[in-house]
DNA sequence: ACGGGGCGTGAAAACCTTTTCAAGAAGATC
DNA sequence: GATCTTCTTGAAAAGGTTTTCACGCCCCGT
């Protein structure tokens, strides 16, 4: 019993003596480090210095090590790579929600990165709630290199991730003029609007409402300030603002409100493109014309909007583009290519006009 | 320096004699199970057994334990405790793309059901190219406790995904009567076609076309193979099948070859929403009226359709349904709760009809 | 009063890899 | 030929957790 003490050294798998092991390694998982070296006649350093190239080895031991590991299909177990502290490969993602074109192309361009440049993403929604966000964090700890964050409503300080883990947030408030530290990449949220806003004023619209986003959303706010920024002056009637979202339902049920109004809007700029669509549909199902009777202007480019019918115009953001910054920021930072940016990173929007909105000045 | 050998029993981190050790813990990641075990007096055996309630420990030391991990922040290092060959609490999700409202329903369908049963998503896309699905597998070995996997092109033998982790295949062909042990949950792919286009012969539409999806698509060729059945016995220039693709520009494309037919084909049977939204938006550009001409229905029953104009009639798809079962079968699997089981689980479709399609008999 | 049976607890092994340290071999220089 | 240097290699520690094993204690029964 006391002699099995000195015997805590390197022995290969088969021939242990005692038998009272919990599992043979071949039980458990796969291949481990210890069967490539067996395999191949060497230690599991020299494995190991073969695999990573972190090395010299004399060359015919590595090419035995390198076929000895192609034959047993060797993987690494992560586990115990990133135990040493070392990189686990893994990107987190938190965000909102996941439904919808917007973030299937955020989601695309992230992934795609991602791919690119060696990491896999880890996904995890909050639905906007804090606990959500929280358990989310505290699930990604210790299994990322990094995080990136798209929280529109709750502010970086209120989330409270205290990761050690480099962050990008997304179109998130919060973090306005780099303060705390933290960065952040955006889009034109207020300038968006106020473009579309005005070149529907240039276009000869007199009458022009605004279905807005979901409340306390900061992008939400944003676009709303844009709109009444460009009708600065204008008389409170000729530029209303309707209760809306991100969703088609909502701006389904704006269209009425909007429809019954005196004098009547010419043009609508909708809070996104969902909600210009729904509006667009309560708005025909009124017995309106698009545009014929009102001009839609939709936000975010979402794909669809040019097979819609009428097709939408729309104030674009490159949103895969929005993806791939984040990735490409978050790795240089955790591969030390760049020390941690702070500050806000614009990505700027474009005005793209389609079938759903006309100018009453040239016809 | 012989005498070093045998102190290697635990010794609280900070009276360690010798300073050669690599970091201090507490330079290194965050609080560990040492430091909870330190401030409240136990063994970290104590500590663990507390935490993961795994036996029955002193109340009053039990308590001490939890205000010592929920003062000092504890949270478990992931890697260290899927070292031992528990569970990780990931998912593994392989799709091939994941841009379109179809996969950001079943994601969102992963992934509600993934956060409600207490585990987060590992993803990656494979565009369809064999390297890609394998690089995607390999980085998931060892990081997740089961996979979900959805691959309308490449089998699952093809794919060669020799993970032990227990797997779900969603809408994936090769495994058609549960053979080779492999589970997949599906849908009527082949029924969903069919019962639509019987549905527009009823209707009174004679000569019909057919939209199909992309090449070498397992599900697109049983959506056409669902419509030749519905179509048997008709003369062939009554039945149509026009190359297309899953995307509103393949569907644009298809309806100008569909406007230019003589006889011109009355109704359209699309390969699923966007693509019949192309062809939509292709039949009004060509001058057609739908469905006053042209009746139209599509497939998957995305959100978008109840607000396209025209609404588009469609094989509705329980897409978040299907998520859903799969995150929920395999959990089950996981936990031990259920064999692995093999077969199809099949999800059945429904027809939904909107305005994007109308009847010739009863008008 | 003494022996046996639970029960609670701590020590240490096990998981798999990377990395450091030391040692051995080979080569080079005087 | 001997010593020193360089290069390659293996042994072992470290990383943080779970789990097993064994020990000591208390309580109960005879």
């Amino acid at each position: 019993m006391s002699a099995r003490k000195k015997t805590r050294t390197s022995r290969p798998t088969a021939t242990r003596p005692d038998g009272r092991r919990r599992k043979r390694a071949s039980e458990r998982r796969g291949v481990t480090i210890r069967d490539v070296a067996l395999r191949a006649g060497v230690s599991i350093a020299t494995v190991s210095r073969v695999l990573n190239r972190t090395a010299p080895v004399d060359e015919r031991k590595r090419v035995l090590v390198e076929t000895a590991a192609a034959d047993l299909g060797y993987i690494p177990n992560p586990a115990a790579q990133s135990l040493l502290g070392r990189r686990t490969g893994g990107i987190g993602v938190l965000l909102p929600y996941v439904s919808g074109e917007f973030y299937s192309e955020l989601l695309n361009g992230l992934d795609s990165t991602a791919k690119e440049l060696g990491y896999f993403l880890l996904i995890s929604t909050s639905h906007d709630r804090l606990e959500e966000w929280q358990a989310g964090a505290r699930a990604m700890f210790g299994r990322v290199d990094g995080l990136v964050v798209m929280s529109p409503i709750l502010t970086p300080d209120r989330l409270e991730i205290r990761s050690d883990e480099p962050t990008v947030y997304v179109n998130t408030p919060g973090a306005p003029d780099g303060a705390n530290g933290f960065f952040s990449i955006g889009f034109s949220n207020l300038e968006g609007t106020f473009e579309a806003t005005r070149y529907l004023l240039e276009a000869g619209h007199r009458t022009i409402a605004h279905v807005r986003g979901p409340v306390a959303h900061a992008d939400a706010d944003l676009r709303e300030e844009g709109f009444r920024r460009a009708m600065a002056g204008h008389p409170a009637e000729e530029c209303p603002v309707v209760e809306g979202g991100y969703h088609q339902e909502e701006g389904f049920a704006a269209a009425r409100v909007i429809a019954a109004m005196q004098p009547r809007p010419t043009a609508v700029v909708a809070a996104n493109d969902y909600c210009a669509m729904g509006v667009i549909s309560g708005l025909l199902d009124a017995g309106l014309d698009v545009p014929g009777d009102v001009s839609v202007i939709g936000f975010d480019g979402v794909p669809s909007g040019r097979y819609s019918h009428p097709t939408l115009s729309t104030v674009e953001v490159p949103v895969r583009r929005l993806g791939e910054r984040a990735v490409r920021t978050l790795v240089d930072v955790i591969q030390g290519h760049r020390a941690p940016p702070t500050g806000v990173e614009m990505i700027p929007v474009s005005l793209v006009l389609r079938a759903s909105s006309r100018s009453l000045v040239e016809p």
